[in-house]
Formats: structure tokens, C-alpha cells, sequence
DNA sequence: AAGGAGGTACGTCACGAACT
DNA sequence: AGTTCGTGACGTACCTCCTT
């Protein structure tokens, strides 16, 4: 699953995945550090507690957008809940009408 | 005050999808 | 085929609010 969080709000799932390409986010991950660094890393115990890391930041960024996801759904909702209350009384209006006629 | 219930944030593992 | 990334699921810690 992926989360809208493109800032149109269009909670739009395939739109979120044009708009926000992974590589769209900065970072500045310990995998770059090491790559900066000459030695690469070797050793198993070194390589799990980077895996740990980025997998942290990651989770870290995946419930941020969840959460924006949800926020996003959530205006939706009182957008369209707006717009169906002014169409609504629009077609009452319109229904007078044709009652006067 | 003690403690149980519900909510929230976090770290980790497992796994599928995408990439190289 | 191996690696990397994103995310669901699970367990844990901490906080807040009730209830006793």
C-alpha cells in the first residue's frame, strides 16, 4: 500500500506514486557516510546494524506518511461532505421551482 | 495511590516488489 | 540472483484517563 501524500491531497494512489518518488526524499542515510568513507563495510555485525538503521528511518517515514495519507483522507471527506450538501440544496431549489411552474 | 484499559510511537522482523 | 526499499504485523514502553 502507498500513502498520498502529495501535496494536492487528491488521496489519489497512483498520482502519490508519480508525484512521490522515492528518491524524491532527502537522505542523508549512514549508507552515504559509509560510502564517503574508503573502507566499504564488511563485517556482518557492522552491515545488520545498518540494515537496522535505514530500516528505522524507514519505518519512521512510512507511518509519517501513513499519517498524511489519513489526514488527507480526512479533509476529502469534509470537502465532499460540503459539496453534497450544497447540491443538495441546489436540487431542493430546483425542485421549487417546478413546483411554482 | 494503585492498577487496568485504550491510545500512540517506536524498533524489529518478514516478505513482496522493484532495481541492478 | 542478490540487494534495497516500503510496509504490515507484532511486541514493548510510555502516557492519559477512569475506576476502585
Amino acid at each position: 500500500m502507498h500513502f498520498c501524500v502529495s501535496s494536492g491531497c487528491t488521496s489519489d494512489l497512483a498520482s502519490y506514486q508519480l508525484h512521490n518518488p522515492t528518491s524524491s526524499i532527502p537522505q542523508c542515510s549512514a549508507e552515504d557516510s559509509a560510502h564517503s568513507s574508503q573502507k566499504p563495510i564488511e563485517k556482518p555485525l557492522e552491515k545488520r546494524e545498518l540494515r537496522l538503521m535505514k530500516n528505522r528511518e524507514a519505518a519512521r517515514e512510512c507511518r509519517r506518511k501513513k499519517k498524511e495519507y489519513i489526514r488527507c483522507l480526512e479533509q476529502r471527506v469534509v470537502v465532499l461532505e460540503n459539496q453534497r450538501k450544497s447540491l443538495m440544496e441546489e436540487l431542493r431549489a430546483l425542485k421549487d421551482i417546478h413546483k411554482v411552474e
